[in-house]
DNA sequence: TATTGTTATACTCTATAACTATA
DNA sequence: TATAGTTATAGAGTATAACAATA
C-alpha cells in the first residue's frame, strides 16, 4: 500500500517532525484558502435548493440593499468586473428576483430593482445562509466569531487604504 | 451621471446606514471570500516572476515536506482530486523541480521527489511569499497575526472532525 | 474623453467519469 | 474489490478587449 515499510499514516506523521519548518500550514494565505473553499462548499450545500449561486445572492443581496443601483455600481461594490454582471443580472431576471428599469435622467443606465419574489427569495436564503453559518461556527464562541469577522475585515482595509 | 439627484456615493451611503441589517458584510462567509481574493491576488503578483501558481507551489511545499509521497497522497493533504495532480506534476516536472520516481514495491506508484532545482526554487518562492505576506499584514500585529492563523485553522479543524 | 451595458472570447481551476495496471 | 495514475471532458467563475449609445 505504502513505498516503505511503514504505514503512510505513519510516514507522514515522522516527516512532519523532522520538516515543521517547511509546512504550508504556517502560511495565512493557504489556512485562509483552505478554510474559505470549506466555507464556500458548506455555503454551496445551504442554497442548493434555492437555485442561487454565491454570486447571485451577493448580487441580490447589494439590489436589496441599494435599490435602483446600477450595473456598474453592483460590480465596484462586489469587486468584479463589470462584464460579468451581465450574466448574474441576466440570471436574476429570469428567475423573477429583479427587473432592469431604464433611468429617464441617464439613457445609459439601467436600474436595477428587486421584485417582490426576489425580497422574499433573499430573505428566505439569506435566513438559510445565516443558520448555516451559525452551524459552521458552533464549535466558535461569540467572542471568537467577532474576532474573526474584525480580523478579516480589516485585510480588506489594509488593501483599501493602500489603494486610496 | 447618477440615478437621483445625489452622487451615487452619497446615495449609498445613506442607503447603507437605513438598511444595515441586509448588509452582506454581516456574514463570515463573505468576508472570508473578500479576504481571500485579496491575499490570492497578492500572491499570485509576488509569484509572478518563479513561474509558480498557487497550487504548483503548494505541491512542491508538501513534495519538500514529504520526499517521495505518491500523487494520490499529496492530493489527500491538499484537498484536491487525484485527477488534479496530473496536470500539477506534469508542469513541476517540466520545470525541472521533481521527479516521477517508479516504486519498486508497489508498482502502481510512482513517488514524487524534489529535484536539487526544486529545492532552490522553492526555498526562493517560500521567502518570497513569507516576505509578501508580511507586507500584506504589516498593519497587524503578531498577536493579530497569530489570532487569524488559530481561527483559520479552527474552521478547517471543526469540518474535519465532523467529517470523521 | 469617459462611462454603461453588452458580447465574444479565453483562461484558470476544479470535478466527474471512465480506463489500465496493479494490489 | 480497491487503489494509483491517467485522460477526456465539462462546468463555474473571472478577466480582457472591443463595440454602440450616451454623457
Amino acid at each position: 500500500m505504502s513505498i516503505g515499510a511503514k504505514s503512510g499514516a505513519a510516514r507522514l506523521d515522522e516527516a512532519a517532525q523532522a520538516s515543521e519548518a517547511l509546512s504550508l500550514d504556517a502560511f495565512i494565505g493557504y489556512n485562509l484558502k483552505r478554510a474559505y473553499i470549506l466555507v464556500q462548499e458548506d455555503f454551496r450545500r445551504a442554497l442548493a435548493g434555492e437555485g442561487l449561486s454565491a454570486r447571485t445572492f451577493s448580487a441580490l443581496a447589494i439590489v436589496m440593499q441599494y435599490p435602483d443601483i446600477t450595473q456598474a455600481e453592483v460590480a465596484r461594490l462586489l469587486g468584479v468586473d463589470r462584464s460579468g454582471m451581465v450574466a448574474i443580472t441576466d440570471d436574476l431576471q429570469a428567475r423573477g428576483y429583479l427587473i432592469r428599469r431604464p433611468d429617464a435622467s441617464d439613457r445609459r443606465v439601467q436600474a436595477l430593482a428587486p421584485t417582490e419574489a426576489g425580497r422574499l427569495v433573499f430573505e428566505r436564503t439569506r435566513d438559510k445562509v445565516q443558520a448555516h453559518e451559525q452551524k459552521l461556527f458552533a464549535h466558535f464562541s461569540a467572542e471568537e466569531q467577532q474576532t474573526l469577522l474584525a480580523l478579516l475585515r480589516k485585510i480588506r482595509n489594509g488593501q483599501m487604504e493602500e489603494e486610496a
